[in-house]
RNA sequence: GGCGGCAUAGCCAAGUGGUAAGGCAGGGGUCUGCAAAACCUCUAUCCCCAGUUCGAAUCUGGGUGCCGCCUCCA
């Protein structure tokens, strides 16, 4: 069995084939840091991460880059406003966004390129566009000429002649076709600049990517990856230069995540709808709001909601009540192997049909009832989260009660002998009111959770 | 105007030709001093209409509703 990806450049579920058996490279587009990363974001980590780990766990080597833009309008308005360089404020977001992600249990990527360390790469593809007509010059600026490239449109599906030019922008007169897009731009006074052959400026936005994916992982890669809202016109542009520029094709698979709604509606920072992660992740932890993105596949829109990561909190602790139930039992597999590989193999079957998780976690769930049924499994239903970055919350059954909780079910142990029921509710109540002590009466005696 | 997506039980959500996974909530039950956890059990014919087929939630056509992209955006 292969894995299947739905591929946005031919709009079809195809067989993953890597250009180098064995071997992935995986380009995400990363974020402009000039502010926190919002839910919208984190589901977006979240996807990519979880399909990293499959391919990771299906033995491919995966090699994973990602971005951080720390050049742009945003970041230079952002920093004037604040009165700090770009510099202080981007190290600001960039420290922020690895904190988040931290807590959302997403692997480190291998290499995080940093547009301003990529001048050089950069202005060397421009002024080779330029050399090759893909590209032309107008007062200090460097735009890219989309009717050179003559395929353009491809990814996104679009038709130039069907595009309606300045609907909701205005277009520059400079350009000679007004989806011409900006490679390189001239800095106004006060801006910050880098030295060109074309005059002191930035870089656009959509040449960054061209040259790390070209440096990192090079001509022609796996899979590129990134949120729906990124398909047009960034990975489009990104298409036209980095093809005219080698020749080759870009990527072979492209992954879009759905986005995430708030009511129905895009989460977006204009739309002022967005919830940034830090201000979920002081309700929740962050695995309960990576198992809440997972349960949905990737491509469909997921209204957030209180309400929604509420259920998934409850969801994914009876998965949990099950792991600490049943994780010192004694695993046999003789006469249990046949009937947990059709669990392994339902999961393995949603995963591979490009990244069902919706479906896969659905296989988690009866996978536990048949852990409760017969108390073998545990091993597998651990084993098949980790695959989803799941389950890195330690069971603290074991953990160190303190003097005073100890002796409170004590008391209501001895309470309880004495069939003093009043006086052993009392102590219940307390322990959770007072300590979040959850108390479960089992035949071996009395468990305990935290809340 | 162009392009694309979605519509499945009270809620969330898989399923792309053979008579609807899973979760949450709710009802009933087993267990328990009670409770919790767990288990058992109950609750849908898949937006509407027409068609293809022995057979469609799944394919085709039409309709209705919602959303996204064509601006920065995960």
């Amino acid at each position: 069995m292969s894995i299947r990806i739905h591929n946005t450049l031919t709009n079809k579920k195809e067989e993953f084939v890597p250009v180098i058996n064995g071997q992935v490279s995986f380009y995400v587009c990363g974020v402009t840091v000039y502010d926190y990363c919002h839910i919208g974001h984190a589901r977006a980590y979240v996807v990519f991460d979880y399909i990293r780990r499959y391919l990771e766990y299906q033995g491919y080597k995966v090699r994973y880059t990602q971005n951080f833009t720390d050049i742009d309008d945003k970041i230079i308005a952002r920093a004037n406003e604040r009165g700090v360089s770009i510099q202080e404020l981007t190290r600001e977001y960039i420290s922020a966004y690895f904190e988040d992600m931290d807590k959302l249990y997403i692997k480190r990527a291998d290499s995080y390129p940093k547009a301003t360390e990529y001048i050089n790469e950069m202005q060397d593809i421009i002024k080779s566009l330029i050399k090759n007509n893909y590209a032309y010059i107008i007062d200090e600026e460097v735009f890219f000429s989309v009717e050179k490239s003559s395929d353009y449109g491809k990814l996104s599906k679009k038709v130039l002649d069907d595009l309606v030019a300045g609907s909701r922008v205005e277009v520059s007169d400079k350009k000679r076709n007004p989806f011409d897009f900006i490679l390189w731009k001239k800095a106004k006074a006060g801006e910050p600049g880098w030295d060109s052959p074309w005059g002191n400026g930035r870089p656009g936005w959509h040449i960054e990517c061209s040259a790390m994916v070209n440096k990192e992982l090079g001509d022609t890669i796996d899979i590129h990856a990134g949120g729906e809202d990124l398909v047009f016109p960034h990975h489009e542009n990104e298409i036209a230069q980095s093809e005219s520029y080698t020749g080759k094709p870009f990527a072979n698979y492209w992954i879009h995540n759905g986005f995430v709604n708030i009511r129905n509606e895009k989460m977006a920072k204009s739309k002022k709808n967005f919830f940034t992660i830090r201000k979920v992740l002081e309700k929740y932890n962050g695995e309960t709001i990576r198992f809440f993105l997972m349960r949905v596949h990737y491509r469909t829109p997921l209204n957030f909601s209180f309400e929604g990561i509420d259920e998934s909190a409850q969801a994914l602790e009876r998965l949990y009540n099950t792991i600490k139930l049943h994780k010192n039992v004694k695993q046999n597999s003789d006469n249990t192997s046949e009937e947990l590989k059709v669990f392994n193999d339902k999961f393995v079957k949603a995963m591979d049909d490009d990244f069902n998780s919706a479906e896969a976690t659905g296989v988690l769930f009866e996978l536990n009832k048949y852990i409760n049924k017969t108390g073998y499994g545990v091993d597998l239903l651990l084993k098949l989260g980790k695959i989803l970055g799941l389950f890195n919350i330690e069971q603290d059954s074991d953990a160190v009660l303190t003097e005073e909780i100890q002796s409170l079910l004590d008391e209501r142990m001895i309470a309880k002998k004495e069939r003093n029921y009043e006086k052993a509710d009392l102590i219940r109540e307390r322990l959770f009111n007072e300590h979040s002590i959850i108390i479960e009466d089992t035949i071996e005696g009395v468990r305990w959770k935290r809340k």
